[in-house]
DNA sequence: ATTGAATTGTTATAAAATCACACGGGGGAC
DNA sequence: GTCCCCCGTGTGATTTTATAACAATTCAAT
């Protein structure tokens, strides 16, 4: 199909992307990691550690959770992907190289998981904080609710 | 201690008040619930499932994992305390009886959980989604970093 | 080639959450 | 009041998610 081989592409363009960055910093893009970053690639929704690891066994990677929470634990800390708390589960991510505080939309019918626009919400957040003396180090914001596409579809 | 017998005050004036919302609502403020949420407001902290089963267990109550959960369930369902996902564990809600999507601010450095004013970052949270035609449903927000008197002591 | 650090593989275990089913008490229908 | 049913509780078992600990391997720099 047309659209799976642009989708192809797309994946294609982002691990060679992630593996120019690696380079540049002095990260080991090994086949686990690019392999892990691939299957998050693949979907726009949020896979768990369990879900990975079914199919790093099956691409002939080591079978044990450390495999996969290795992996994830460097997509994650360098940017390459997010960890949705609500789920349990992983993202890649949406803008990587950008450095962001991300928010996530959850939809809870297609189960698709986007990167919101957070300029405005992370400076409100900063703002509520600051009232208190409360310095900021992480945010997790995950919304749930229903994307367009599926709002259209339940109007039907 | 004074401090103490003051703050068993509020705890005791919080059960109180949420046994009233209860029979308001036909709802049964049974003697596991009342004790959870009595757990719950003792600290200002958040408290795990399992930690919050070992203190029904030494109260006499059941000491497996559901009663514990199904408690907690009702709690947070019902505005009497709020799940932190980030922390996989629960605080007593501040605000409880007022409808509101709260924000909560985590100090990593002495555990507290504070509930923040997020009026402005829904604002902005509902803003965002809009943009995309995303039908907000429930919002997760959770901050971590070092609180104010935390911030104070480390400076010394 | 040699060494040291990072990565991977594996076993085992911990932590968090749910399922399924039995029991009992409280409240409404009558 | 009595009956019945629903809701809540108790319990055992299991599932899901995550980490600890250590051995074996790979890689890069020397």
């Amino acid at each position: 199909m047309f659209g799976s081989h642009e989708h192809n592409h797309c994946i294609e363009q982002a691990l060679t992307s992630a593996e120019e960055k690696c380079a540049e910093n002095g990260l080991r893009f090994t086949p686990v990691r690019r392999k892990v970053l691939e299957l998050l690639l693949e979907e726009h929704k949020a896979i768990g550690a369990y879900a990975i690891l079914d199919a790093l066994r099956e691409a002939g990677f080591g079978s044990q959770p450390p495999v996969a929470y290795r992996a994830l634990d460097f997509l994650v800390s360098h940017g390459f992907a997010h960890r949705i708390e609500r789920l349990n589960a992983f993202v890649a991510c949406a803008h990587p190289g950008e450095f962001h505080a991300p928010a996530f939309m959850i939809c809870t019918s297609c189960n698709l998981v986007t990167e919101a626009n957070t300029s405005a919400v992370n400076q409100a957040l900063e703002a509520a904080a600051a009232e208190t003396g409360f310095k900021v180090e992480q945010t997790v914001i995950e919304i749930e609710g229903v994307c367009h596409d599926c709002r259209d579809a339940d109007a039907q």
